[in-house]
DNA sequence: CGGATCGTTGAATGTATTCAAAGTAGGTGG
DNA sequence: CCACCTACTTTGAATACATTCAACGATCCG
C-alpha cells in the first residue's frame, strides 16, 4: 500500500512518461502538468523483485522511470511465459485496467524506479485531456502490435529468427528514450528469461545465441550485446519498428 | 473509398458496438448517440473478401456489425499468422490507429456487415466522452490480454491445449453478444486458418482435432463444433475468460 | 460432371525438448 | 583472500512433438 505524497517527483524533473510522450507529440504545459500530477511517489525496486503478483488486487498502473521490468504469466501447464518488457517511459500493466485483479505478474529485471498512477487518476486524465487519451490509446495500440509481432515470431519462425526479432525490438524501443543511434545494449536477462519470452527452452536459447555469434550476427561480452549487421537481421526476419513513430494527425486539438 | 451518408444505420437500430459496450456499462443517451454518429455507412463483405490490405493506407477503423473477420500478417518467412478474430460489436484494427498504413490484413471469414469509423471521428469521440474513452481503453486492454493468452498458448502449450484454448476463447467472446449459455457454435474457419492462428500446420490441426474428438473433448458436425466438457477443457488449459466482464468502477462520471 | 477447395492419412524428417552433467561467474562469509 | 555457495551458461545424447511431402477422399458449386 503506497500513500500519495503532496509532490510526486523532484521539482523540475519530468517523468519518463512525459518525456516519451513528448517524443511523439509536443505536449502543452497543461497536458504535461496533468500527466505529472497523475503520478504517485517514486518507488525503488531491486532486480528480481516483484512489483505485482498475478491474481492480486490492483487499483493502479505504473510508470517506469528507470530500469527494465517484464510482465509474465504462469499457466498451470508449461512453466512461464513472459509477455512483454517494460522500459523507461512505459505506462505498464494496461491489461490490468480491465479487471480488479492483476492478470500478470510484474517483475523488475534490473534495479528500477517506478511511480504508480491510480486507475481513477488515469480515468480523470483521459476525461480531461482528450488528446492525451487518444495518444495513450495509440501508444497502447502500438504496443499491442509489437506483441502481435512476437506472436508471429513464436508462431511462425525458428529459434534464430525469434531471438533476432526480440533483440531488434528491444533495440528499437530503447532508441525512443535513449536517443541517437544505438547498436549495443546491456541485456539484463538470463537465457531462461529469453526462453520464457520466446517460447524456447534455456538450453535451446543457449545454442541459438551461440550460433548467431558464430555466424557473426551478434557479438556478446558479458551482458552486453551488440548487433553487428542490423540490416541483415531486419531482412532475415522482416522486422518492423513499432516504436519509432506514432501517427498523431488524427488527434483532436489540445484543450 | 467510402462516402459518408447523412445517416449511419437504419433508424432505431443500434450498432453492435453500442450493444456490446452497453453490456459492460449502461450508456447515457448522449454517449450512445455519439457512438452511433461516429460510425459511417454499413458495408457488406462476402466470406474471404479482404477489407484492408497490410501496407495500404488507412484513415479509419471498423465496427463489425455481423459476421467474423480476422486480422493477419505475412512475414517474409513463415507463411501467415492470424493475430486475432473479430466478432460483432468489435472495434477492429485498433493497431492501425498508430500508423498511417495498415500493419495487418483484415479478411472476412464469413459474410459480414461492417461500418467504418474515421480516425478523426474516433479522436473526437474520445475527446468529447471521457467515459467512453476509458471504456474503449479497457476493452482494448482486455483484447490485448486475450492476445497475450494466445501468445502463452503458442509459446508454452502443445497442440491440443492450443486448440482447446482458442475454442474456449471464441466461445467466451461469442457469449458476450449472443447472450445466454452457448455450448456450440459454427466455426467458419478452415483447418489451414486454425493452423495459422495457432502456429501449427493444417495437417497437425487435423490430427489434433481428430484426437480431441476421439477423447470426447469436442464433437464436430460439419462446421458446427460442440464443447462436451467445458470445465475439463478449462482445467486442462488454465483458460481465463477475458471477455465476460470489464472493470468500469474507475471510470469518470458521464458528461 | 468436372474442378477446386478442404479434410484425412501415412511415412520420413527435423527442430526443439528433455535429461544429465560439467564449467563459469559473481557474491558472501570465514 | 580464499572457500564456498548459488545462479547461470555450456555441452552431449536420447527423445518427442510437430513438420514436410505426398497422396487420396470428401464435399461443394457451377
Amino acid at each position: 500500500m503506497t500513500c500519495r505524497m503532496p509532490f510526486s517527483s523532484p521539482a523540475g524533473t519530468r517523468s519518463a512518461l512525459t518525456i516519451r510522450l513528448s517524443h511523439y507529440l509536443p505536449l502543452t504545459a497543461s497536458e504535461a502538468a496533468a500527466i505529472e500530477a497523475a503520478q504517485g511517489p517514486r518507488r525503488k525496486l531491486i532486480a528480481g523483485e516483484a512489483l505485482l503478483d498475478a491474481g492480486g488486487p490492483v487499483d493502479s498502473l505504473f510508470v517506469v522511470q528507470q530500469g527494465w521490468l517484464h510482465s509474465s504469466v504462469r499457466p498451470p501447464v508449461g512453466g512461464r511465459q513472459i509477455l512483454s518488457f517494460h522500459y523507461p517511459g512505459d505506462l505498464v500493466d494496461n491489461s490490468s485496467i480491465a479487471w480488479a485483479r492483476a492478470p500478470t505478474t510484474l517483475t523488475a529485471v534490473s534495479d528500477c524506479i517506478v511511480s504508480d498512477i491510480s486507475k481513477k487518476q488515469l480515468g480523470a486524465l483521459l476525461a480531461q485531456h482528450g488528446r492525451i487519451a487518444g495518444l495513450l490509446y495509440a501508444v497502447a495500440a502500438a504496443e499491442a502490435m509489437a506483441m502481435a509481432d512476437r506472436l508471429t515470431s513464436i508462431g511462425r519462425m525458428n529459434a534464430i529468427q525469434r531471438l533476432a526479432t526480440l533483440i531488434l525490438d528491444m533495440l528499437a524501443r530503447l532508441r525512443v528514450t535513449a536517443g541517437g543511434v544505438v547498436d549495443s545494449f546491456d541485456l539484463p536477462l538470463t537465457q531462461t528469461d529469453l526462453g520464457d519470452a520466446l517460447g524456447l527452452t534455456k538450453v535451446h536459447v543457449n545454442r541459438t545465441m551461440r550460433e548467431m555469434e558464430e555466424r557473426g550476427m551478434i557479438a556478446r561480452n558479458g551482458r552486453r550485446i551488440r548487433i553487428c549487421d542490423e540490416a541483415a537481421l531486419v531482412g532475415f526476419t522482416g522486422f518492423v519498428d513499432r516504436h519509432a513513430t506514432i501517427a498523431t494527425d488524427w488527434l483532436p486539438p489540445p484543450r
